[in-house]
DNA sequence: TGCGCACACCTTAGATACAACAGCGTGCCG
DNA sequence: CGGCACGCTGTTGTATCTAAGGTGTGCGCA
């Protein structure tokens, strides 16, 4: 635990100049920083950093095999996108999620999707939902969960992004991430939601492709708070 | 535009601050790495560091008087906020205010100020509201302009913060500080939008106070898009 | 004269070293 | 026996140092 620096991580020790800039290197070097920030966000949103624990950049530091300085970054971004709260001299509290924060977060996407929703969709758009909602069926069918789960984001996505506006996008994003922390198990929990899910999905691009502003927005409406239903059941 | 390298080394206007930090004051230390944000970020709202420019963090931790590496946390932070864009090699770039970005600020307030709008005001927030509308007043004829725009803001915040939705009061801060380099000399080139303004205050806060929610949703547009109208044209 | 290559400078990225601070336990003193 | 104070430990905050990357410029060569 104490050990103060990496010792194992020195992937770029290889002196020979030839074979290292050549082949025998394929590259390894995701930014370095960023390795952090993916390991971090992905224990958290995963559960693996539980809500309450106190993550201390020297332990990040030798778990990553990074020095300091990148950890540091990465719990600054981590912090701004409200997965963390590091606190003066102690560590960076991993913020367990509670109630408010559920409410926050599903009144949010409610906001910005009946807004996407509302406005009218082009023929592009309705295509690309369209494609969307295809594969999702058949991953469904396939029994991909995982895959299914990230197409599904990946419909809202695009919907929300068709607004044009950047801002929204951004917040979107990072709504998806934090809902993640809540509701991981959902679709395993409830196979049935999946069919629902789908369907729900159908509504909302049956309302687009009509042209059927309010029609759209309730249906966002009625997905959402399903979502919600299921978050609150969820709730440790 | 096309100025590659940035001429940033005089505007440290701010150079009192290395006096102030040894001698004068024995006990006082306002949090290190604050300083600079805080800079950085006054010095862009405030233009003082123009759209295009290129920060180094050299330059900066000279400016301010410490070293890097506090610079950088404040870089990172004001990146995630949207004032600057960091690129990889080359410096911190601050980005010009686009017809884009004034559309999506001005939308996205629009769709938070609503929101807020809609719900049933409680007569603890119309109290608050009220007096923050007096307050408003007195300052208009007291002149105080700069009040004057401190107290618009905190209406729309105070509005904003009733909905209890804490990501919706973060976002929305956020989209003040933005704006606020789109038109900080709107109000003063317009002396008569003050009265416009504090007039648009009162029918949202009279429809509230009517529990019409309507009503007050539509007084919330109106007033945003007169803001928006100034700042169409505030555009350089 | 034009093109290309190489070097040099300026920048960030990351690591390490150092200082200050907070919390806490223990031991001393009343 | 209780309270206070001191010091120890673990943490972040800051500074400095080294490495690597990129860009522009200038020189050499065709």
């Amino acid at each position: 635990m104490s050990s103060p620096r990496a010792t194992a991580a020195a992937p770029t020790t290889a002196s020979t100049i030839d074979s290292a800039t050549v082949s025998a290197t394929p590259d390894k070097r995701p930014p370095a920083a960023e390795r952090v920030y993916a390991h971090v966000k992905e224990a958290v949103l995963g559960r693996r950093y539980e809500g309450g624990m106190l993550l201390t950049e020297g332990e990040l530091a030798d778990a990553v095999g990074v020095s300091r300085t990148p950890v540091r970054e990465a719990l600054l971004r981590l912090e701004v996108e409200g997965l963390l709260r590091l606190y003066p001299k102690k560590g960076a509290l991993v913020l367990p999620v509670s109630v408010q924060e559920i409410g926050d977060v599903v009144e949010t996407r409610l906001l910005v999707e009946e807004h996407a929703a509302r406005r009218p969709a082009g023929p592009a758009l309705i295509a690309e939902l369209a494609e969307l909602l295809d594969r999702q069926r058949e991953l469904a069918e396939a029994g991909d969960l995982a895959q299914v789960a990230r197409v599904d984001r990946c419909f809202h996505a695009t919907l929300v992004r068709s607004t044009g506006n950047e801002i929204l996008t951004r917040l979107y994003d990072q709504l998806r991430d934090r809902q993640l922390r809540m509701g991981v198990a959902v679709m395993h929990a409830h196979p049935g939601r999946i069919a629902q899910n789908i369907a729900e999905h159908g509504e909302i691009l049956d309302a687009l492709r009509a042209g059927d502003a309010d029609a759209a927005v309730a249906a966002v409406h009625r997905h959402v708070g399903s979502v919600r239903a299921l978050l609150r059941g969820d709730v440790r």
